[in-house]
RNA sequence: CGGGGUGUAGUAUAUCGGUAGUAUCUAUGUUUUGGGAACAUAAGGGCCGGGUUCGAUUCCCGGCACCCCGACCA
């Protein structure tokens, strides 16, 4: 893409209503658009980050057996009223609104037993088990404060997959696949370093939920990581009884600040049963659907990486999820210079590489350079009197504080070498 | 929801009870071109409503919006 034809434009100025990393930089440098509070649109830049999430999220939930549906964002009340779940009393952060005829709606908070009531419709016997249903869908929570940017929204799209088992045993081969599967994601995104599968209270029906939480300062959350084991404890259930039950000793713990990137949960029968999800055994029994929840807000894991992975210049994206991997960067109005620029740029797209090129024109280096640096692309490649002159262009990567002097086919080579 | 704070050009900021200044951005021109270039010219502003006052962007009240701390996050 030519870097003249995109709309965006970075700021030198910081937003005054920002205080938070993730929303600065990528206000900045043009990824995203705060409409209001906790409501922000996506730009082509920040876009295609997002889908790149999503597709290695998609990746990862095809692989352990997820077929991908979009369910509705407008609910019924009678869809919540089973679990007791509409009553502002009891969930507060719903958004409601009414029909013509005044008919209650609301906007989905969530889809659990929308979806729970969706597969009554597919699922009457133990043949039609086990499945495993998911979703990129806007969640919309009328959050009494929103805050840190892009990580706590009143409208985001999440990942939410379901798991229908035909019994706990059943359900819990699969609560182990998606945990790979979390990790897995979170390692291709570029924050699995920082990332700790750390145990939470788990509610009604299971003794823990696992959530995945990555380490950083500005992190909502405090867990307790065990660095030997990789694993961690959320505050909320730290106590010496969990602490045993796990085989965690206090000593081995690390007190942390977290943000909860992904969240795994066993529902259990609480959905089925209240919404009537069954199905037949072998045997001719009747019973309940086996339930799970698997939650990844594609939003706030580009936020995560935005926040752990930048310097005081910008963003430092990952190359699996960069929104292009070259920016191609043209220095001066020298014909030759440019001509040569175009044609790398055609021979690189040719090659399905992924090039910005900024053929912008009368802007000085120095601010060239310094949008680079901002957007964040994983590899930089100047064309330039000075670098022809040197005999060919000069990448660098992002992440590194020099580069060198390459010809073009060494260039190709580099860059079609597989990423990650 | 409790507490605290802030609303001034597109953006970021300053000053002031009496003519609202600067930077950046934008437009035009000339000179520049390897780390946010220089000069010139131009365009662009007081959140909304009420009150006090000769006069309010400034003080007061209400509303709205935004930020921060805490609570909440099923």
């Amino acid at each position: 893409m030519k870097q003249s034809n995109l709309f965006t434009k970075t700021k030198k100025e910081s937003p005054a209503d920002e205080v938070s990393l993730n929303a600065e930089l990528l206000i900045k440098a043009g990824f995203i658009n705060k409409e209001m509070a906790g409501v922000y649109s996506y730009l082509p830049l920040g876009l295609r980050v997002i889908k790149k999430i999503e597709n290695i999220i998609r990746e990862e939930m095809n692989a352990i057996g997820g077929q991908e549906v979009t369910l509705s964002a407008l609910q019924e009340k009678s869809t919540w009223e089973p679990t007791n779940q509409w009553d502002d009393d009891q969930v507060d952060v719903w958004f409601k609104t009414k029909l013509k005829n005044d008919t209650e709606l609301g906007l989905a908070v969530t889809h659990e037993a929308a979806i729970t009531k969706m597969m009554k419709s597919f699922i009457q016997s133990y043949r039609d088990l086990p499945k495993y249903v998911y979703q990129f869908q806007t969640k919309f929570r009328n959050e009494t404060r929103a805050k840190s940017g892009i990580m706590r929204c009143r409208e985001f799209v999440m990942k939410d997959l379901y798991s229908f088992c035909k019994d706990e045993k059943e359900h819990l081969e699969f609560y182990e696949k998606s945990k790979e599967a979390y990790k897995n994601i979170f390692k291709r995104t570029g924050i699995g370093h920082l990332t700790y599968i750390t145990f939470a209270s788990g509610g009604i029906f299971s003794k823990f939920s696992h959530e995945f939480q990555t380490i950083t300062a500005t992190g909502e959350d405090t867990i307790y990581v065990d660095e030997n084991k990789g694993i961690a404890v959320n505050k909320e259930v730290y106590n010496d009884e969990v602490l045993e039950s796990l085989d965690i000793k206090k000593e081995d713990l690390v007190e942390n600040k977290a943000v909860e990137v992904g969240n795994i949960f066993t529902l259990s029968t609480r959905f089925s049963d209240a919404l009537g999800l069954k199905y037949k055994t072998e045997e001719g029994e009747e019973k309940s659907v086996f339930m799970g929840s698997y939650g990844i807000g594609p939003g706030r894991l580009m936020g995560t990486v935005v926040e752990v992975l930048s310097d005081d210049k910008g963003i430092i994206w990952p190359e699996s999820i960069a929104p292009f991997k070259v920016h191609l960067l043209v220095l001066g109005e020298d014909n030759n210079v440019k001509e040569s620029a175009e044609n790398l740029y055609k021979d690189l797209s040719r090659k399905n590489i992924e090039v910005l090129f900024d053929d912008r024109t009368g802007m000085s280096a120095g601010e060239k350079f310094a949008d680079s640096d901002l957007i964040g692309i994983p590899y930089r490649i100047v064309v330039s009197k000075r670098s022809l002159a040197d005999g060919g262009f000069e990448v660098k990567k992002r992440s590194e504080q020099t580069g060198k002097i390459i010809a073009i086919e060494e260039l190709i080579s580099i860059l079609l070498e597989p990423s990650n």
